[in-house]
DNA sequence: ACCGTAATTGTTAGCGTTAACATAGTGAGT
DNA sequence: ACTCACTATGTTAACGCTAACAATTACGGT
């Protein structure tokens, strides 16, 4: 009704070609950007006769807009396919919508999985996701990563790493944005916040159900040495090996690869056996058992072995492993959780640690009676 | 040196306090934020005594600059921590430096491997990466993860699917962006770029490393309909087989899980058994082989199994698993190779598939002669 | 009819950067 | 010495959006 005089009063701004949006602007142009550019706010003004403001403030969701108006706005916007300029956004209310992502080594099972948690439930919060994948833990690459996000201005960050030493890197950042790290079984820095899977208790599902089993003389493979989810584990092995009246062996650490736990399998196998045997991992255990299977030793017959992770095939490894679940989608989900309550309470939300939950299948049984 | 006169001269433009940032200059604040507003090229420029757009010519590294102006230049951005802000560049130049990575389950092996290698290539490359994973390849998520990323205005886009329900949605969205398509290993459409492992050379290495042996009567259990890569493999299968003079089985058709391997290998049992079988994937063939295993047949000893993927662990399962490894690391890398391409040619890039490479451990064997 | 108040909508001014053009220096060629 | 071309730098104007404020309209109470 008023579009024609409106789209004369004003010369369209742009230096550009203003007016190849308006013609025709009854055909089905979806996406845009075939002929002229994409449509800009203006033009949806233009269409809905409005002002870009008002096409603003349907956008942003203001009660200030009249119904009728609204629906004006809305037909205008599906019937040019107009998509709003993020970086246009970005730049004035100083947010990006974007939350960046570290992780370490997110071949493995259990960061990528906690990754796609934490872009599900952050797409879903209406946020994007950065990602920074690192090979290695030292503080060259975390500040690296760091760096990458600071520049693109995420307003939020996750890193999920297990290991120490990436731990300290982030402490003297000063950075002005919520921080969760994931798998960080210490007492939290000042500005972050702590998200994790109960690791201890996972640990003590584990050993409960070896101690359940009848089984007395129960060792640990534990992960590296920095990592935070394998020092819980051992604290919890400990702590149920106690409460069940057992003497706690000393752990032997591993690396997490099935390499590592093959070689622990081999030299167990040269010399006395324990009953049981709780890995820290389910890669570890595949090669523990392979080995103790290799020098004729029969699990869970003459020894049981227990994993962590059920990593995918679990159910189908020989014999299928006894193991303890994480839920890693929840786990993202509540990561996403912590950073959206920080940054509008600008507050440091708690968060209940996320339960584990013990998966019993065959490699483990009864100790054998001799 | 100059500071403190040039910041009386200009009161800073905005309504905060501008002049939070230039006093004391001289102390280390590398990452700024800590007091006032985080410091622009303007407070670069005031700091090293030149314009605005000095400045900006000295990140863009434009050669229209004095060495000696841009090592002020230089040490004034070390001085404030200055980081350029990413929206307003995306704003002006109309590019975001963002790529798109859309995976379809990204949970499994392959798609997360070659997600990393993407992102390791991008970062590389500058750029930054958007993912957004979905878990089914309907029409009506692929729609939802191109409406993200094209308000995200990215640069360009990755797709990991191996799925054909996917792709022709993509067909018709007439983006102008560049399209990378992994794993579509049928000609590409109008605007994409097709990048892949050459599937069905990794499928005639399988099948040839049977033949081989010796062994006649090869099975191949393969990945669901829908997929390219599954259909690649097929086709290499089929071809290997005639090369050799021997005839080609009927497929049967899995899902790429070990349960339906599982469930394949025990129908197997039940009636005859082929002498080799070639899985689509590791996860199938883990399922095969426990259940053959649990039918009291021996592998390799009864029947010969091949995997495809090498995932982590493999080495470890009990045969070890002979299998085709995939380099998703070089896929990830091509796949930014080529979009990096199309972005300054122009021009549709014309990649080599990746050559796959044959793994053989103890999962195949001679046929057992009877 | 007149004013105040609330409900809508419009106008203006940045956000921080790059592109385009304008301007000042610097030698070289005549 | 004087212009020409070139080099190095500065100035101005967008990019597309939101925030803050200004303006208009409608409505009820006096």
């Amino acid at each position: 009704m008023t579009t024609s005089g409106a789209s004369s009063a004003k010369p369209a701004a742009a230096g550009t070609e203003g007016a190849a949006i308006s013609d025709g602007a009854a055909s089905d142009r979806r996406h845009a950007g075939q002929r002229g550019r994409k449509p800009r706010m203006a033009d949806v003004a233009r269409v809905a006769g409005v002002s870009h403001q008002t096409v603003s403030r349907v956008l942003n969701h203001s009660p200030a807009v009249r119904p009728e108006t609204r629906e004006r706005v809305l037909a205008a916007i599906a019937e040019l396919g107009y998509r709003r300029n993020v970086a246009a956004r970005a730049l004035v209310t100083q947010a990006s919508r974007t939350f960046g992502v570290v992780t370490f080594g997110a071949e493995l099972y259990g960061p990528s999985s906690t990754l796609m948690g934490v872009e599900s439930a952050a797409r879903e919060a209406g946020y994007y996701v950065s990602l920074a994948n690192m090979s290695t833990v030292d503080s060259k690459s975390v500040h690296s990563a760091i760096d990458h996000f600071i520049e693109q201005d995420v307003d939020g960050l996750v890193v999920v790493t297990t290991s120490i030493e990436g731990d300290d890197t982030f402490e003297s950042l000063g950075l002005d944005i919520p921080i969760v790290v994931v798998g960080a079984g210490r007492k939290p820095r000042a500005d972050e916040i702590p998200v994790a899977v109960d690791q201890e208790l996972g640990a003590r599902l584990a050993v409960r159900h070896l101690v359940e089993s009848g089984h007395e003389e129960i060792v640990h493979l534990t992960g590296p040495r920095d990592s935070f989810d394998a020092r819980a584990r051992v604290v919890g092995y400990r702590a149920e090996m106690e409460a069940a009246g057992l003497k706690p062996h000393p752990v032997i650490v591993g690396d997490w690869t099935s390499q590592q736990g093959y070689e622990v399998g081999k030299s167990m196998s040269a010399s006395a056996l324990p009953s049981a045997i709780f890995a820290g991992n389910d890669p570890m255990a595949l090669g523990l058992i392979y080995a103790l299977t290799e020098a004729g030793y029969d699990v869970p017959g003459d020894v049981s072995v227990v994993g962590f992770d059920d990593v995918p095939g679990a159910e189908y490894y020989r014999p299928p492993l006894t193991t303890v679940r994480q839920n890693f989608e929840e786990l993202g989900r509540q990561c996403i959780a912590a950073l959206l309550k920080a940054l509008e309470d600008k507050g440091k939300p708690h968060l209940a640690p996320i339960k584990p939950e013990l998966v019993i299948r065959q490699s483990t049984a009864p100790p054998r009676r001799d």
